[in-house]
DNA sequence: AAATAAATTTAGATGAGTCTAAAAATAATT
DNA sequence: AATTATTTTTAGACTCATCTAAATTTATTT
């Protein structure tokens, strides 16, 4: 099996090719995961005997089927722990990632199946991230950022880009939550802040910086 | 704080010293964790440096009251993760185990409080073990072993001794289980097997070994 | 009490994951 | 295109938890 790093790893390489959407670079990773571009490279070639990934010296990597499919259950793990420590231990939105890293490598198919289950199957997690099903299968919801929304046009919150719980405080104190409705209500064409209104309420004003992390419905 | 290894020396370390209610030796640590002897001296060492155990060489070792903490936290943990298992997730109780081995060690105090909560705050596990609470404290229940049952006294199944799979599915089939009213219908002289009547049932017979590992109430 | 057996510790080695410092390859600039 | 800067890899070393084999201590027998 893999240890709780290689899984790490693998997890992180998935991600960053979800949004670069090509190889890795290996900086890249040793960024994400707060370590060294010398112990990085260890590790791939590692991944790479373990047909876990396509490395190519100096080139990057991208994840083989084999990876994909190990990284997929990691964050359909992680996901449905969150779904549980918010729906049923009570915690907020903001709090339960650190938890649901370890619990996402706790290593049983039949306890996560049942997990499932027992949440009621759920498709998203409390940030609004897709669940991926037991198969790896993961029903991407067409999305856009909150920067790109079109003035008037009635749309829903879907996710958030930032995951930091900062940053998920303050949205939650303005109102946007995922599943809540959005409307743009003006743009400051000087510095691209918005001002828009949560569920029909008053309007409030946020920036460009925040509004790049928050994915709304295309 | 503690690694996941130096958790399972405290709490093995615990375990053994309930039992033999003294000194632990070496060997037995190595026995239980399934290592050599030559590793168990090393982590005593270092257990003994962090101020965990008392260890006098070649003497064995005791635990601190720091490490008893330690390891009381991590057997609450287990037991409160098995309850969970098998009443919200329908695990059987000879299914729990395992999971429960790498659950105990996710490292979140307000985690393990709310789901002692949820669970509506469990007094024993599945196999009838105590929980200990969040001091540590621990309601000994008065008990002695089946193979010391006195005939035709009533008495209720309170856990086990072994926890094996094997074991529980066995007694499990017989009809014996926590909670379970029992009473001693017969002994043969000759091996110490015994018959018993569970919750006012047929007879069933049942070796002295397997009567020694069943814990009934005083 | 001396000899043998058993338990424990020491010494030295290994693999996993990490690091720093230096070398090599790729990318960016002049 | 040549030089400089950046990125990545290699080389060698460290820590943690483990191992084997040998040495030492304690326990058991004769």
């Amino acid at each position: 099996m893999n240890s709780f790093t290689e899984e790490n790893y693998l997890k992180e390489i998935f991600k960053l090719m979800q949004q670069e959407d090509s190889m890795v670079s290996t900086n890249a990773i040793a960024d994400k995961l707060g370590t060294r571009a010398a112990s990085v490279t260890d590790m791939l070639i590692k991944l790479s005997d373990k047909k876990l990934v396509h490395y190519k010296k100096y080139q990057g990597v991208t994840l083989t089927s084999k990876g994909k499919k190990v990284a997929l259950e990691i964050i359909r793990n992680h996901r449905l722990w969150e779904v549980f420590l918010v729906e049923k231990l009570q915690f907020k939105w903001d709090e339960v990632h650190e938890m649901a890293e370890e619990l996402e490598h706790i290593n049983s198919k039949e306890m996560v199946l049942r997990l499932d289950k027992y949440l009621g199957y759920p498709k998203f997690d409390p940030h609004g991230d897709p669940i991926p099903d037991d198969k790896g299968k993961i029903g991407v919801k067409k999305s856009r950022l909150l920067s790109q929304l079109i003035p008037n046009k009635a749309a829903q919150v879907l996710g958030v880009v930032d995951h930091s719980p900062a940053f998920l405080q303050y949205i939650e104190k303005l109102g946007i939550m995922p599943g809540h409705g959005i409307k743009l209500k003006e743009i400051i064409e000087y510095d691209k802040s918005i001002s828009i209104s949560i569920n029909g309420k008053e309007p409030v004003f946020i920036s460009n910086d925040v509004a790049k992390n928050i994915l709304i419905s295309a």
